[in-house]
DNA sequence: GTCTATAAGTGGATAGAC
DNA sequence: GTCTATCCACTTATAGAC
């Protein structure tokens, strides 16, 4: 029905659209569940060009794993600097970073992912960097939010509890089982509408 | 070494050791990036075994998932029984039930199992049972246990939150490295030395 | 009850054409 | 810059001996 090949395009722009697709395919089905031809058919290429434009599909994952971080750091910079603005502060302020985060639902992509990397721990090569990962962004909430130890690892706990319920595919089941309803109304808060409809479609 | 051939034992007591060497493999690794083989060196015995006496990789999951919830749901009744004993409410007795969680970390091959299944809602198999699994635990916090919705809400994140430091094996980084530290001291509290403990050896 | 041998399928990676 | 063809290693599962 469509192209059966793809346009010529410059490399940067294909590596980005790859890393973009690779995020999504990794994100639901996890490093060892996931084909560099299921992340070629997402990204609408072949299979060896996938793999021959990152070197193997570990160093992709790597990829998507520092860009996600990268981007996760990006979005809490910009939320404590409108925090600022607004000059919140304690309790409002630590949930206005909650919503922040929230938000990084629609980016598919970026928190599931992360999200892949943190159940990694045993991986040779993986393992150190998603740990890094992790203490980065719990550093970044006890030194850059300002958040004691204690409120970073409540704010932590919270996020797991977010991406295990993306992870799970919950939201899909928001409609059909109310013990779901309740438990994603209490998680989500009023950006509830917004996961709904983030979670629709996909492959 | 030692011995080639394993001694022969009934079926269902080697289905008892299948089950528990399925489940540190599987929480270890993931189901994806478990082999059957693996399982079946770390049972002692030859991997068609292994498949010979489950029928399937897939089966032998789902059957140590259900060990594993069953497990959960024993330890919290029992800690229900024994919170009730001493009379314990309001946040005491959460944080009883909290430490009681703790407590599973010493019996590995339960809580990263079931992790590792939440990171499948998107298989179709697994997935249902996954979403099936999480919100019976939510229902049980939040009607036998007798937490509202947002208190086990809270008791889950925590839950994610462990169950994520244990996956990325981060008690093994606890001396080495201060964050690690402080973020483990401050999720597990006085329980910390049963987990560092119980996170050292491993293949 | 447990093993060895092996079939059948899958997936990551390479070579080379266009 | 992108594809087709293909190799080879690995993995699940089956068959059948002991």
């Amino acid at each position: 029905m469509s192209e059966m090949k793809s346009e010529r395009i410059p490399a940067a722009q294909r590596r980005e659209l790859i890393l973009e697709a690779a995020g999504r395919v990794f994100g639901e089905r996890g490093y060892a569940g996931t084909t560099t031809d299921q992340i070629a058919q997402a990204a609408g290429i072949s299979q060896p060009y996938v793999v021959r434009m990152f070197g193997s599909k570990e160093r992709l994952f790597v990829e998507v794993l520092d860009r996600a971080e990268r981007r996760l750091r990006e979005l809490f910079s910009s939320a404590l600097v409108d925090a600022d603005a607004q000059e919140l502060s304690g309790a409002p302020r630590r949930a206005y970073l909650g919503r922040a985060y929230i938000d990084l639902v629609e980016e598919s992509g970026i928190l599931l992912p992360l999200m892949q990397a943190f159940l990694l721990g045993h991986d040779p090569a993986i393992g150190p960097r998603a740990r890094a990962g992790f203490l980065a962004i719990f550093r970044a909430l006890r030194d850059e939010a300002g958040f004691g130890a204690e409120e970073a690892r409540d704010f932590l706990a919270q996020g797991m509890l977010l991406n295990t319920l993306l992870a799970l595919q919950m939201p899909r089941h928001y409609r059909e089982d109310p013990d779901a309803r309740e438990l994603l109304d209490c998680v989500f808060g009023s950006k509830i509408d917004l996961v709904l409809d983030m979670t629709k479609a996909e492959v």
